[in-house]
DNA sequence: CACCAGGCAAGTA
DNA sequence: TACTTGCATGGT
């Protein structure tokens, strides 16, 4: 692997926190459905949502799409944004009807580019909720930038304070090698860090096992 | 009580 | 283009 500080900070986190192990999701389309719900929620109540989804029979296209809005919004509820979140799931499910046929299969063998085109012509799916479909359901290497690795990159002055999501995701792919099972630890540990370390109440940055980076 | 969590879209100027 | 606001629950 290349030596720089990307891939200095990655061992170091590996060291420190260990392999992470994402997605918590026992198949893609779990995955997919958890990248929606977690859109600025602690993935705890996403937990909680996806548990009455599998209560409920639901958490598989197929069954999914069978419910209506409500229904699905009262199965997510714990969630938060549930009405919203719902027509996003829908939008989501509605889009892999009409390009794939509705056969999630084909979706996620489809290639990164044409992937990542369908996910962001979705209403309710950004850059960040349609790179962690790509990388964690469909296994493409593309790099997830979220909140806290804008905050954890700038603060290290790895990356400009004022950069937009692509700028640092591209710095991400021209510092480390084009690999998905690298790109999937390397996010996580990321947020692992973030939780522990670099919230935006008590950040406990003297204690971060980043320190002199 | 205020603030935050693995965002996104729509409205305003 | 560059802000601002709505969406909503549960934890600290």
């Amino acid at each position: 692997m290349v030596n720089n500080k990307f891939t200095t900070i990655y061992s170091l986190l590996h060291n420190h926190f260990g392999p992470q192990g994402w997605w918590p999701g026992d198949s893609p389309f779990e995955v997919m459905v958890g990248a929606v719900l977690t859109q600025n929620t602690n993935w705890e109540n996403v937990r909680k949502a996806i548990s009455n989804l599998k209560e409920a029979g639901a958490l598989s296209f197929s069954r999914l799409s069978t419910l209506s809005v409500d229904e699905v919004a009262q199965l997510i509820q714990p969630s938060g944004y549930f009405n919203l979140k719902a027509k996003r799931l829908q939008n989501l499910l509605r889009m892999i009807t009409d390009r794939y046929n509705g056969k999630l299969e084909l979706f996620l063998e489809e290639d990164l580019p044409a992937a990542r085109e369908a996910l962001l012509s979705v209403k309710g799916i950004g850059p960040e909720t349609a790179d962690s479909i790509l990388l964690y359901a469909a296994n493409h290497p593309i790099f997830v930038v979220d909140a806290y690795t804008h905050r954890i990159f700038s603060r290290h002055n790895l990356t400009d304070e004022e950069g937009d999501y692509y700028t640092l995701q591209e710095t991400f792919h021209d510092k480390l090698p084009a690999q998905a099972p690298l790109y999937n630890e390397y996010h996580a540990l990321i947020v692992a860090l973030g939780k522990e370390f670099c919230r935006k109440k008590n950040p406990l940055c003297e204690q971060c096992p980043l320190q002199g980076i």
